[in-house]
DNA sequence: AGCCGATCTGGGAGCGCTCCCAGGTGTCGC
DNA sequence: GCGACACCTGGGAGCGCTCCCAGATCGGCT
């Protein structure tokens, strides 16, 4: 066999700059636009990469620039949660978005078992990514921990499970957004405001409970008898509505942690012949595009934009990136209350 | 300065042959389990390889091998429709895990721009990964054509868009789960059984159209006037219910096209004072874990297993990979129906 | 005319790894 | 006792790219 002009072969630069009649390293700088090109040689090449349809082996350009150009996404979370929770699919979805505005690939983890986690952080110290953006709410979660050992710039997405301080965090003002909902149902005149609480395993749920509690206290209402915690999903909602019903009949308001929960709420309250708001207003958190409007009647909800949270994320990555030294801050994002007939 | 043991540089293969005394092929093998390394030597470097903290290098290996050992899952579909598709999720998440398990990263990309379309094309032939596994269901979307021009593995998930053969795919049986469902309907003593279709530039919907109107006439029953389509949205399925209902206000049953139409479909009926299922008994398809279960009443809904769909496809594109010329095949899967107190 | 700096170019080195090949050692059979 | 054949090891080459450095060219200045 002679000599073949292989087009079973990708073409490399090398074959750029032959066929552009320059040198492999002209070439480089032509299509990195590097400056001390002349715009002669810089066509040339450019043309001859069309013409050869060249794409730059990405392997053989990260192991000499030691970058990748890829950001992991990463969702700590069990299986379960996930699969039924679709701010999480909002926040993939933003992450795609915004790193691919700035020329990034995300690649997305979801980390919730023990040998997740020994693979997580093989994967992200293999040189895989330049940098992680983690969404670890759970408080026992070993994963921040262990990221902290790993010299991979990391931003949090709320709080880092297990770490007070010189971690980057971008998180929703949870406490905040809770103030909002109660203080609606304090304005409508509600009086008897109980609420269903997330998991108080994990940051966000144990600040909307201290709003609820210090929003009823600034009130001057008394929030004993009023709470009970559930697991974020339907029917844990719907269960946490008994107890609550059992226990304090003359309720005229739930704060409700989680849209999902409120649906369960919502299902018990109407079994139970209660009429929505005339009897109890129910409000929400998450303002889920899919579940908060679609309701019957239409949650009123506190609204958290992921496409907002993963945007600050973002920012503060790619400033780590080019300057690792930048001290670790607590960003914290505003919520704003959806009204809607449910309250 | 003198020479330094940097401990801020990553180790090397050569700083673990160094430190376990062996040369870096010897490391290399023993780490790879090769044959042909003495056990002694295979524990030194294994024993050095954990006391250095050592991870190889990806770049470096890919750069060689020719393989990154990361799968593209790609989704095709505007955005909106991913926000609010529970069987997205679904499908990242078995995507994830499906590869996980056997080794494999998932990169996981989204395209519905045009701007997204050459981006992820050029991202799938820069090598970042060995195959993709790729659900782009509408007819019109150029994504599937492209791609054929790449040399790279492909397994699509659903009929790929525009082209009838030649390509590797898994999908469900979609006109016999409507089949099922309204069978299901007509054993129930039903008789006029319309249906609230998908949209029709999508092979899934059309081919659900298809079973239903196959079935009716089996059945010895007409479809004409039945059938309303709609946007797999929630509105719209509630705007081709009422349709539905003022062409035919005699109509017994409804077999929707997705949970998500049948939500509004629900709405819609329930605000024409119909009781479910007494007056109008409801069908859908997908059965969502979130939305199906949780609806007033529950959903009967078609389901459709997205782990037992990513599996197959996983496993095809494996034995692509090893086997390039393998025969294309349409892979079709089975659907059961899950029976809830809607019908 | 001579020099200096800015602009442009090509070649060499090397990123960290895998693979090939040459060579060394041990074991078995005749 | 010696070839044949396993088993095991180390060195070299090279994947495709970027970066550094030396050199070439060209103005514009003294």
């Amino acid at each position: 066999m002679g000599p073949r002009a292989g087009d079973e072969e990708r073409p490399t630069l090398e074959d750029v700059a032959a066929f552009a009649g320059v040198s492999r390293s002209t070439a480089s700088r032509a299509l990195n636009d590097d400056a001390y090109v002349s715009a002669a040689a810089r066509e040339k090449v450019q043309a001859a990469a069309r013409d050869l349809g060249y794409s730059p082996n990405q392997a053989a350009r990260s192991l000499v620039t030691r970058r990748t150009g890829a950001i992991a996404v990463v969702l700590s979370e069990p299986e379960a949660r996930l699969l039924d929770d679709p701010y999480r699919t909002a926040v993939m979805r933003a992450g795609y978005r915004e790193l691919a505005d700035i020329g990034r690939q995300m690649v997305l983890i979801f980390s919730d078992t023990r040998e997740d986690l020994s693979r997580t952080v093989r994967f992200l110290e293999g040189g895989h990514v330049d940098g992680a953006l983690v969404f670890a709410p759970h408080r026992a979660d070993p994963l921040p921990k262990a990221l902290r050992l790993l010299r991979i710039p990391v931003v949090f997405g709320g709080q880092a499970a297990g770490i007070r301080r010189g971690v980057h965090v971008v998180d929703f003002d949870n406490e905040g957004g809770a103030r909002l909902a109660v203080e609606h149902l304090v304005a409508a005149g509600r009086r008897r405001i109980a609420t269903i609480a997330g998991p108080q395993d994990q940051s966000a749920p144990i600040d909307r409970l201290a709003g609820w509690r210090k929003t009823l206290l600034d009130a001057g209402l008394d929030p004993a008898e009023l709470a009970e915690e559930a697991d974020f999903t339907l029917s844990g909602g719907a269960n946490a509505m008994s107890a609550l019903l059992a226990r304090r009949p003359d309720l005229d308001a739930v704060f409700v942690a989680s849209d999902m929960m409120a649906v369960g709420a919502l299902r018990t309250l109407d079994a139970a012949g209660r009429r929505i708001p005339e009897d109890v207003a129910v409000v929400s958190f998450d303002d889920n595009a899919t579940l908060a409007p679609a309701m019957d009647p239409p949650l009123t909800s506190v609204h958290q934009d992921p496409r907002e949270q993963v945007h600050a994320m973002v920012e503060t990555l790619m400033q780590l990136l080019d300057d690792q030294s930048l001290k670790p801050r607590q960003h914290v994002l505003s919520v704003s209350l959806a009204v809607r007939a449910s309250s």
